[in-house]
RNA sequence: GGAAGAGUGCCCGAGUGGCUAAAGGGGGCGGACUGUAAAUCCGCUGGCGUACGCCUACGUUGGUUCGAAUCCAACCUCUUCCA
């Protein structure tokens, strides 16, 4: 069972990044929180919290972890972003639904290289003494001898303790299987820990509450092996109020990256946040003090609204840039206030001499990426959500063309929300 | 190594020879209502074609049959029990 292993009552916290993290929301569980304050009070504390590079992008799941290492840094302590390079090649099995498939190592590179972007984006890295590091378990991963793991680190291990984590426990309940590999991962799990206290004196693991078992179990083996106390902090598991998991959207998953999904859309993403929200994501991505969030997330009815504006543009200039942000604000503004067109929304182009013979308006739709197959922009227009230029589409196969654009471009709809503008290429 | 059971669409899950592109639910998308919210209601939800249509799909590969997700064989994977 994870159990809270803290009786502190709220609010008895004396250093400001414990403070801060509990007001804000982000303290689930903690191991020895009365000693971890006591550590912060003595001096900079280093914490670190790892990414599995498992996509080529974080998503907002992964947003709360970031927001952790930024308060980390912004009291003065070290952050640490430990990259899973090595730990990727296994997979943690915590409450998956089933067995990862592996990567390769081509993958798990690029995949890092993408990551890695948005982390540098929102935190400074450097050698300073509050500088962020970032790292790579396959630095010490890969040249493991199993041999030696086994003696030196198997030994401290209990399969009946690791048995009776949540995290395990589901899987086998079940009946989904556990691989031996997989189940090894909070081995390596905890040994990065150890091995990060011993190069960067890393004291304190934070991350989701799903890790809660795995970093119980490095605090353990650092105590055990090393004889030193370091501590845990895990972050609640994010959902909306309505239930849903954070972090999907229109086109699956909310990504960090720019690429993989557009600032518009990531700032439509928080602006579409729901009532009940408002306040608590305020405080959870941005850095507005607590007091303004806690005002803004009290607005009532369509007031609310003004705040949502707000949450996204700091949460999106957190993550791409105040000036990226304030643009998506202003297309928003554009978009859905005054009913324009606007520039900044997100464009594909296609071939200039293809848009001069002019589409189908249902492959239009599939080319231009707002429909992921014919079919599905047909049944988009017959639904009566397909728009050009803002005019409903009744016929699925009215051919668009260059000759309908409007200032050298075709703007396309789906639905209220979802709007892209088609430009010819060169 | 032996025995029993299971593998269905994005997910869960029904289906045990034709009426099955496959019930139902979830999720997703669209519409209505609103406040670019939630809740609710309605529609859609494999691909390709304007369309009568064609193709792909029920772990894999073969077979039986006019016809198979459904029957048979082998194989793969998982689960449980035994050694």
């Amino acid at each position: 069972m994870t159990q809270q292993t803290e009786s502190r009552p709220v609010g008895t916290f004396r250093s400001r990044f414990m403070q801060e993290a509990e007001a804000r929301g982000f303290v689930f569980q903690c191991t020895d929180a009365a000693a971890l304050d006591a550590a912060m009070l003595a001096g900079p504390v280093c914490g670190y919290i790892g990414f599995d590079p498992t996509a080529d992008s974080l998503h907002v799941g992964s947003a709360t972890q970031i927001m952790l290492l930024r308060l980390l840094q912004k009291h003065g302590h070290r952050p640490v972003a430990l990259l899973g390079g090595g730990t990727a090649k296994i997979g943690d099995p915590s409450f998956r639904e089933e067995a990862r498939s592996l990567m390769s190592e081509d993958t798990i590179a690029t995949n890092i290289a993408g990551i890695e972007r948005s982390l540098r984006q929102m935190m400074t890295f450097g050698d300073g003494p509050s500088d962020a590091i970032l790292a790579n378990n396959a630095d010490w991963l890969d040249k493991l001898s199993y041999i030696d793991l086994l003696r030196e680190v198997g030994v401290h291990f209990s399969v009946n303790r690791m048995l009776s984590f949540d995290s395990v426990r589901s899987r086998l309940e079940r009946e989904q299987g556990l691989t031996f590999l997989e189940f090894n991962y909070s081995i390596l799990q905890s040994y990065d820990f150890r091995e990060l206290n011993r190069r960067y004196g890393v004291t304190l693991q934070m991350g989701g509450s799903d890790q809660w078992g795995n970093i119980v179990s490095g605090i353990d083996l650092v105590r055990r092996t090393d004889s030193k106390q370091v501590f845990g902090l895990t972050a609640p598991l994010l959902t909306t109020a309505s239930g849903a998991k954070m972090g999907k959207s229109a086109k699956g998953a909310v990504w960090l990256s720019a690429d993989k999904l557009p600032v518009f859309e990531y700032w439509q993403f928080w602006r579409n946040t729901e009532d009940a929200d408002v306040g608590r994501f305020l405080k959870l991505f941005t850095d507005l003090p607590v007091e303004e969030c806690d005002r803004l997330g009290a607005f009532e009815g369509a007031d609310i609204n003004e705040a949502k504006k707000i949450l996204a543009t700091e949460a999106t200039a957190l993550c791409h840039g105040r000036a990226a942000a304030e643009e998506a604000a202003e297309t928003a503004r554009r978009v859905f206030v005054s009913g324009q067109s606007a520039a900044s929304l997100p464009t594909r182009t296609l071939p200039r001499a293809d848009l001069q013979t002019g589409f189908p308006a249902f492959r239009l739709f599939a080319e231009a990426g707002l429909a992921s197959s014919n079919g599905e922009a047909r049944r988009l227009i017959r639904g009566g959500g397909a728009r050009l230029n803002d005019a409903q589409i009744t016929d699925e196969g009215q051919v668009i063309s260059l000759a309908d654009a409007v200032d050298g471009a075709l703007k396309l709809s789906s639905g209220r929300k979802h709007h892209i503008l088609v430009r010819p290429e060169g």
